[in-house]
DNA sequence: GAGCGCTTGTTCGGGACCAAATATTTCGAC
DNA sequence: GTCGAAATATTTGGTCCCGAACAAGCGCTC
């Protein structure tokens, strides 16, 4: 949320607002960074990996994790990709209208679903990997090593905290 | 993508469906984890501090962007808020519904919108920032001083190098 | 001052997104 | 075996979300 301001204009203002509340601008400044990361990154990724493939993101991602893990229930790809249930229902619908993905029943449970790319979703999926990690090292090539393993730690522990609530 | 895998079971799966690419799995780790933390926390924040309040994740943020940096040109607060200009007039229309904030014409430019927070928005948004703190707070508990500084400073080289590009 | 690029916000169409309600199936208790 | 509770995917209704097309205003040139 910072835009052309500096840190220090964002937090005098924040003060100005908030006439001397204490306010946790650590926590603040790594959260809100998360969320301009993450839209900048999903932004930046679809302008250019996913431009012409008539993937959205969501869908890219539904499809790398049926890709990555295999046949699936929907219910692990909902999760995996971190969107419900419902949503998934609706990006399937397009998914499978472009015969990238294909739909079939559980061996034993009928209420379940089961998820498998078709041969075309295989393809595509082979050719815009390389593509996707090439824009991904892009993405973080102003930091080394070892900040790009420390990013990856510090996020891991927010997401793994964060797990632990399960309502 | 991990969920309950781990590292070396991703790794693994990826390095056989690719069968000897190169994947740089730094680059991977750091992008992939930065959206699920950002989709982890973006849940968690509307669980519990924007539940009951009527307010979405995103006319939360376009009435943090308007409180914080007062009366605003919509391009503005489309930019910090992260979406385009097309969502904001669609999310103005709801937030505009409920009475938190105003529209109203630029002094000079009849092009041009402006937008302010209503009494009852300046009310919310003073209610709702401490709550809204104090979970941000709760996100990155399990991070030291440090980490959390080293993480908010990793993620702005990000925004910064992918702005840098500008179409 | 008429015409023409440029900037700005809105509309439109299609998809993503969720919670709540719904329908179907499973499974345990009895 | 039957009933009821739990689990599962889908539908529904409302919002978000974007790019492309649009409409209106600005400002420059001539």
């Amino acid at each position: 949320m910072t835009g052309h301001h500096t840190l220090r204009q964002t937090e005098d203002a924040i003060g100005e607002r908030l006439g001397g509340l204490n306010v946790d601008f650590e926590a603040m400044w790594a959260v809100s960074n998360i969320y301009r990361a993450s839209s900048a990154i999903r932004n930046h990724l679809e302008q250019t990996v996913l431009r012409d493939t008539g993937l959205t993101w969501t869908g890219f991602v539904v499809m790398w994790v049926v890709w990555l893990w295999g046949e699936s229930e929907t219910r692990h790809v909902a999760a995996e990709a971190g969107i419900s249930k419902s949503t998934l229902t609706g990006v399937l619908k397009t998914l499978e209208s472009y015969r990238h993905i294909r739909r079939f029943p559980h061996p034993t449970d009928r209420r379940r679903v089961m998820l498998e790319l078709t041969a075309s979703g295989e393809r595509l999926m082979r050719s815009l990997f390389p593509d996707f990690n090439r824009q991904e090292a892009f993405v973080v090539k102003e930091l080394d090593s070892e900040q790009r393993r420390g990013l990856a730690d510090s996020l891991r522990k927010v997401v793994q905290h964060l797990e632990t609530i399960e309502r």
